[in-house]
DNA sequence: AATGAATGAGGATTCATTCAT
DNA sequence: GATGAATGAATCCTCATTCAT
């Protein structure tokens, strides 16, 4: 990696570590550069401004972060599927805290400007949604293979997606709770035949 | 009302939108004191510092924002068990948007804050754990009356939980989804028997 | 008393206290109301300005700082004279430091902006000069009573004067010395006969 | 000198005349910026605070104003003690007034926090200390050399400490005496031998 | 005789940003 | 690639002062 590149990663990791630490408002430039080792100008050779670095921090953060990587899709049998279902979830909750926890924070502290009409909005929505369509995709495959009711199965898959991501916020508030039992339970109840008490 | 609580209590209330809107953190006294019509220093008169006004914000936001108001839990029987929980969780979704989303989207900013051990985080965790609380314990209530499995009571509570709350914040991000009917799905799926699929 | 000088009376002491304490410019109208129980516009009542109830607090230390006081010229004779010198100047010091230091701090700070043409500067150098006639018609007085060296009497007046002026100094700056034989030593000077070694 | 230093010692410079002039309190960074020619905010590119700004103005100060500037002891001998002790009282008066008063008043200043436990306070004790040791050293010193009585040696010299010391606080107030004379009288008086009248 | 409410002027401080070197 | 020096805009806050009541 040629120096250039590498300070920038520098400068994108460090201002990860920053912004989840103390939030974007309050970290300034200056945090940001000592904590890297350069001046507060040197960052302008790396990025045009602050809004830019935190654009490329907000891709840095979440262009690997798809669920495919938690759930592969194709990898779903009847045999494995509701092991691997809940394996996935799994999957997802923090295991190292120390470093995932801020990391969720920050993501957090983007949703925020999602509804202000902030140009993260629409990617962090995305974001949303491809996880909202890969639990809708995933248990209409369930119900292709017959483990998963057809019926509502899409709001089933809305379900888990809600709790999955819920319990990765409550996780980082520090409320303790067993999740992963909660988790185990949202996925039996994925499964569960029965009749509707509502209409 | 007398003139100081009046103007008070309009600083409160353009706070809350102002703050909604652009953030606690750049939204200035002075965006604020323009929306009531006085100046900025005059808010001094009012309020200690800007701490304190968001102080008496977050106060005046959720002091009546408790799980019993919307699940009154000593009025749920066997009959209208389901239907009075299925209602409770509707009447939990903002129906006024243009007033609601706002006052959302500071919850979370306030939320965000919880981990960063700021002064906010253990009044909002406290709220939050008084939902989870509320439903466990309407859901042993409902054991009790027999209309739910005692078995993993709890886990299908904060499921519950988990789902409401999250329901909240992605309506408040703009995703579009059909939440009646993924709260319908979570409500029926609270009351099937059935076997667990993953121990 | 009437109400209103009473008011008006409690304001002088209290800022004479939270001057000498704070000094003039950092010590705020508020603080000056809180003291005597009453609001900040009602000193508006009493003192036209801050500068009005820092020029009546000036009066009010001063009116009866005078010579005379300590040493009544008239008293003085061949038989008392040394001793009364000496005990006049004692009579200088602060007695009660409690209540005296912050007094003398205040007097300084006046003192400070004889230099800066501000407009006490004429009577803090008039109350100076005062001293230094003071000290200067008793030893010509002392002169005509036999008891002092005609020649350089103004001179050894003056020398008086600035030990016991600055004696009170270095005790409010808590300066540990042993004033009492230093102001003695410089009575004895006073009436001491000799040549001169610089012409 | 780097531009950094330079600029550095303007600001130094400019804030030691405003300081004098004004008072430290009333000098505003606007105003020493603008003397130097910058901008307000430039100035923490150099000091980190006002107050910070204020210690370097109060080290810069008085890092060279030592007795033994005054005073240099060891050239005293028999035969030059008194003319090398009056003088080197005259050439601590100011003579360049126009530079020399605004110091003499700021150091006013800074005495005056001496006693309100300003951390300044230590500092400028420790100089006046500083004389008065000196003074009482010299003396010793003139008493081993026999041209100083040794009896009352110490309260003599604190004597003239105070004298020297008052007469530049005079000076500066603007009170018109034969400033040269007073302090020959001291001197001389200092070395008259002589019945103390008072015991 | 005093208060409640508000104001205008000004002050220290922070920060993203610029640009010559 | 990076820095030193500086800036403009904005922010929170303080305070003497006003005035209707």
């Amino acid at each position: 990696m040629k120096k250039r590149e590498l300070t920038s990663q520098q400068l994108i990791e460090a201002a990860i570590l920053l912004f989840a630490q103390h939030g974007i408002e309050k970290t300034s430039l200056a945090m940001i550069a000592a904590e890297v080792g350069i001046t507060k100008p040197s960052i302008y050779y790396h990025f045009a401004s602050k809004d830019e670095l935190v654009e490329k921090v907000f891709e840095y953060m979440f262009s690997d972060y798809h669920f495919g990587q938690y759930f592969p899709i194709s990898d779903f049998n009847e045999q494995n599927f509701a092991e691997k279902l809940f394996q996935g979830g799994i999957s997802m909750f923090p295991q190292d805290k120390e470093n995932f926890y801020p990391v969720m924070r920050l993501l957090n502290e983007f949703m925020l400007t999602a509804g202000r009409g902030g140009h993260f909005g629409e990617a962090v929505v995305a974001m949303q949604q491809e996880f909202l369509e890969g639990f809708r995709q995933l248990l209409q495959h369930g119900a292709k293979l017959g483990v998963i009711e057809e019926e509502n199965a899409d709001s089933r898959a809305y379900v888990l997606a809600l709790v999955v991501d819920n319990i990765t916020s409550y996780m980082m508030m520090g409320v303790k709770l067993d999740y992963e039992k909660i988790w185990k339970e949202a996925v039996n109840a994925t499964f569960r035949k029965g009749v509707d008490v509502i209409e």
